[in-house]
DNA sequence: TTGAAAGCGTTACCAG
DNA sequence: CTGGTAACGCTTTCAA
């Protein structure tokens, strides 16, 4: 490749020189900037970013860590950053820590010696402590870390209440809920939104909660085992989309039908969610717009823009289709 | 943080010797080796990979160009890439092309000025030239491109005959099949696989093909219209999980039943198949390995190491399910 | 309006 | 065994 000496010689000025043309910056006469941009055009000439990162030390680069890229909610969330980071001229580095804190930090030193600008992250164990030593811009999705760290998330305990009270209108007299895992913020609000909505019932029950751990597998057990107990429940909301599909299917394996003898509700808002039969019933998260705003308040941070908001907390609304 | 210098002026010798302690070259008496790494370890210091690649020239990075991450088919894909990248110590810079020519060229642009030591390409249009132009290390994966480039692709021909067999063997007497687009060598051969099973038998006909365009929603609108105008189908093979899944919400709308009435089977094996209702027969591919394979491929090419192999076709197989 | 040169953090060569 | 120094490709300051 061509190097920035190539581009000076060709067109007889001085390496200063063509470094101010490539970057718009200081004088250059009309016609040496002509003849520079020629030469750059001849040799196809593109700078080197290397080089230019070590300088400035910025490498136009972000980080995503996120769980699971297997998971289908942050595909969406990662295309939306990627989408955004091109825009404005980032290139994104994704990482995945498989829930892993030993790999999240591993990823995170990566990050810093490669000069990444900033970081978006998708954790429930990183402390304020480890990410205030990082010592560059960080954005927090989905869990509010600090009061002083960026921050988007979304109203979950809105969204459960949403769901829940729709169930109850739907006619549903006994709901269960399949909560996510013990300890992950959003798995305790979308619970709390749940009780908000029925605790106060009199037919309300303890065993109606299961954890079914964000994952189709347990959430098919645990629902099984749900009905065992109670056959009476005639609604579920799972607190995400794969443990609705999970409890979907285990409603089918007990020879029961959805919606006719159980009413099931999701969250997210996966396209998944559309894919099923019955289509799944459940409480959207604008995870694109997630992703986005993620990333343009990291430019903003990185590029010491003024920012109006430091954090955000979007809503959520109900999409019905069949499973209700 | 901390640079080489100040660990050389710490541990009192100089930054060539801790280079040398760095990347255990060269003779380094044990005291002054036991000095340096106190100091390392003192100031917390990381090389910064950014000068390293500046004189070295590479990166100890590598990029993944695929169509489209939010297709489940990518991320699963992704994800081992990304892990064998991180066991043989490099990080994966993801692109989305978006099927998009002048994306996928911007990547590539973007890529060569970041230094990556080697591309992992899933394109449809990509030309050897174009490639060759490159200049670093690429792995085709899905597509052979040129018998030049180190290439990984999935026996599609073989597959798609086993899933036409298999609904043969199933008992069904009318096979029609879901195609991929035209132009997308995958997608054709899983049309000739389907073709060399059906063609020969008499009730074959052109009308028991239609494009259902690698989409849920289109396949849907192909299906419903195939089964108008064909009601006497009773097994259909989709060229793509994701068709297929389309193909049972059509035959649920047109009130009838799988498998009962009509025997689907899928192809690519994505972990969505376990999800819908009743579970997808699909042909899988081994898709970590072969994420797992070009990464291990690229690395070599990269490294120079020696390769046995610059061209492996995968196995598929049939798992069966409640589909068919 | 232009060029020379220092410096970003490393590595590798050559002397000692 | 160790240190000085050029070089990687670029940007920026300072002088001219």
């Amino acid at each position: 490749m061509a190097s920035i000496k190539d581009v000076a010689k060709l067109s007889e000025v001085s390496v200063a020189t063509v470094s101010r043309v490539l970057n718009d910056k200081g004088y250059v006469s009309e016609d040496t900037r002509k003849k520079v941009e020629q030469a750059i055009a001849e040799l196809n000439y593109r700078p080197n970013e290397v080089a230019r990162s070590l300088f400035k030390k910025q490498s136009k680069t972000i980080g995503l860590i996120v769980p699971d890229i297997t998971n289908p909610y942050f595909p969406e969330l990662a295309k939306a950053v990627e989408d955004t980071a091109m825009k404005l001229g980032y290139t994104m580095i994704l990482c995945n820590s498989d829930e892993d804190i030993e790999k999240e930090q591993r990823y995170l030193d990566i990050l810093l010696q490669k000069y990444v600008d900033g970081i978006i992250v998708f954790s429930n164990t990183l402390s304020m402590d480890q990410i205030r030593k990082l010592n560059i811009p960080i954005v927090s999705i989905d869990r509010e870390i600090s009061k002083d760290l960026p921050t988007i998330v979304v109203n979950n305990k809105k969204g459960a209440k949403l769901a829940s009270s729709f169930l109850r209108e739907k006619g549903c007299k006994r709901i269960a809920h399949l909560r996510g895992p013990y300890g992950i913020v959003n798995a305790d609000e979308r619970y709390a939104g749940y009780m908000d909505v029925v605790a106060e019932e009199e037919w309300f029950h303890e065993g109606y909660i299961v954890n079914g751990d964000y994952d189709m597998h347990s959430s098919i057990e645990a629902t099984t085992e749900l009905l065992r107990l109670h056959p009476e429940i005639d609604g579920i909301f799972a607190a995400s989309d794969t443990m609705a599909i999970g409890a979907i299917k285990a409603v089918h394996k007990l020879g029961m039908k959805v919606p006719e003898d159980i009413s099931i509700i999701g969250f997210n808002g996966i396209r998944l969610s559309e894919a099923t039969t019955p289509e799944l019933t459940t409480i959207v998260q604008p995870i694109y717009e997630l992703g986005e705003t993620a990333l343009t308040m990291l430019v903003k941070l990185i590029e010491q823009q003024p920012m109006e908001e430091i954090f955000y907390k979007l809503d959520v609304h109900l999409v019905e289709r069949e499973s209700t």
